[in-house]
DNA sequence: CCGTTAAATGTTAGCGATAACATTTAACGG
DNA sequence: CCGTTAAATGTTATCGCTAACATTTAACGG
């Protein structure tokens, strides 16, 4: 209820508003969440509720005498912030998304574990979600994930959709850090990136068994379709091995549990010609068709020779060590946490503090 | 600026404001975030607020000449919704808590990955954290995690701090579903639980040992302190083995890789006095066991039989099989996440749907 | 003893969305 | 053609917290 008086004050601009006090205050009350809020902590310990937020954040402007006071009306009420008004009168949260291909993967799993163990004690929360190697899916997860204002975004690999990368660009240039993960572009990216280079991963392998002295190569590829890391260290690995004068074929392995496709990779070779030496996609490929090999007898490196990808525990631990490409994958989560506290603190104005280089190196074992 | 202006009106109750209109609107307008609002889009639309946020969560309430509008006026401003705000005003918010002590660890790295799988397209997020096996900070991690107002919280095993109790009962007092995964009381528990019984699962173990013929045991335990769930399954296997008439001793690996623990313990064992048949708190101590009888030539079974636990794809592959109790860890996670939606949606009232009975079973193969 | 300055606390107006209620418009039967 | 009802849209007042500015209180030097 208002309307304009016709008196000289409003002839001067002033806008009179009558307000009629027989209506309720409050409307409506009903969208309270039942917790405790700053209100009432601030009413028991008889201050603002400026002060208690203050006392949370910055407790040395916060007199000792009124602390005191404040620390007991906390505990009393076992008031906890509620996080979503917090971000929403801030601008920011104390969030940070991560969107990886999947979660269960060793690789990913150990580099995810790393960012909970570095965020851990810095008050970040990790927003956690899995495309299952699906770029339209990445691209609603990221979409989702920007709607919390994530304090940074980690994204998995280089490759995204458009949208994606619109989003993404948008976010960086309102200051958020993007950081890309597992991957690295030997030019300067866009965005952060930590992780390394795989077509130099794919050089990496074919030099590796071609010094051993192999010249009839194949990779094993993964038979993931979106898991470009792969396919792009299977391209350059055969192109390298090419260079170099040697024999080299491409095999994707089936889809499904990766230990079961490496064996039956192996065993479906063994059906044709044989390769003197196989690089796998990962691990996993390689451990399944090792196991295959030992199951039927097949000398290994004597007839056949392996060299895997990641340097799973297992790697080191099966007959007499598979040889394996180390990616320091736990590394990467570490670096990448590291890293993104250092931009959100304002500490990486000296860039010299990049993430370490991540380079891949081959441990020699005796599968090959 | 405002005072009371001495009319009739006031007498009969009516308070009068005059707003100067020469003062700033908006005092403050620096915490805008750079990101189109709704405020931009229905500007554009031509319609209100309102009818956008009604578009995004009901659209079948709009018209579609409006839903036409609101949609071209969407995609030309690439709004994504505030969810921090979103989730203040109506009091709940798209988020799941999920709290698990290693995401690095395949059982729990899958039971995750399971429930990334059920919450996309549901339109929940997973709010991620893990523990570390410590309860102090399984604590943190709860007070943090609920300021989300999570719609629900996902938490692993039944022994937490008193002050983390209290904030799940608050919590579940307050409508939110709390669910216990990885284990199971036999008595109905405060809790939705979503698991198995770990004093079965270690019965079940024993008797797996002693119907194979096998009458000196030893459970060998995780050198993790905070895994109860090992721990309980040891106490139980040895309890019950004694009780049929077997020696029965509990070994605790040391802490560390697990592959590497599981080799070091057998070699420690290798020294004193070697147990017929060992049961494994998990299918990584038992693996490493395995390499490690392999390498020093070590008849398994015929020396020393081996029982692992969590049955992970390895110990189907690895030699002609390890035999290991399978807890059907990917379905846990689906099962809540199914169960939790269930709950949400109101569909739960049908308390016929409860979480299926996850048995854990023995899958006996050559190791035993 | 008072003016000046810094420390401590308070006041106000949002942040961007939604619940609840209010109003307008359209549809329809008699 | 009009009253009734449902469908579509609008208005208002929060949700719980914090930035920015304002005020009060305490501490001192001269």
């Amino acid at each position: 209820m208002s309307f304009v008086l016709p008196l000289t004050l409003t002839a001067v601009g002033y806008t009179v508003i009558v307000i009629n006090p027989s209506l309720p205050k409050k409307l409506f009350n009903s969208r309270a969440t039942g917790r405790s809020t700053l209100v009432d902590v601030a009413a028991i310990a008889g201050v603002t509720t400026m002060t208690i937020s203050r006392y949370l954040r910055e407790p040395e402007r916060v007199s000792p005498l009124t602390s005191a006071k404040i620390k007991e009306a906390l505990d009393s009420t076992g008031y906890t912030p509620n996080k979503q008004a917090g971000g929403l009168a801030s601008g920011k949260s104390p969030v940070i998304a991560a969107v990886i291909p999947n979660v269960g993967n060793t690789l990913f799993a150990e580099t995810v574990q790393a960012l909970c163990d570095v965020f851990h004690g810095s008050g970040y929360e990790l927003l956690l979600s899995a495309t299952n190697y699906d770029l339209e899916r990445e691209e609603e997860q990221v979409r989702a994930m920007l709607g919390w204002l994530p304090a940074a975004l980690i994204i998995t690999g280089r490759r995204h959709t458009d949208a994606t990368l619109q989003m993404m660009r948008n976010a960086r240039d309102r200051g958020m850090p993007i950081v890309e993960i597992w991957d690295k572009t030997t030019r300067p990216s866009e965005f952060i990136q930590v992780g390394f280079n795989h077509q130099e991963a794919g050089v990496l392998m074919a030099k590796h068994l071609i010094e051993r002295g192999y010249t009839d190569l194949a990779y094993v590829d993964s038979g993931v379709p979106d898991d470009f890391r792969a396919h792009e260290r299977g391209l350059s690995f055969v192109r390298h091995a090419k260079a170099a004068g040697c024999t080299a074929t491409t095999i994707i392995a089936p889809r499904g549990e990766p230990m079961a496709a490496g064996r039956a990779t192996l065993r479906t070779l063994c059906e044709g010609s044989l390769p003197r030496a196989l690089a796998f996609a990962n691990d996993h490929l390689a451990v399944g068709a090792y196991l295959h090999a030992q199951s039927v007898g097949l000398a290994v490196p004597d007839t056949v020779a392996m060299l895997g990808f990641g340097d799973i525990a297992l790697a080191t631990e099966l007959g007499s060590g598979i040889s394996s490409v180390a990616t320091q994958r736990h590394q990467i989560g570490f670096a990448t946490a590291t890293r993104i506290l250092q931009e959100l603190s304002g500490t990486a104005a000296n860039t010299a503090s990049l993430p370490p280089e991540l380079r891949p190196e081959v441990i020699h074992r005796s599968s090959t």
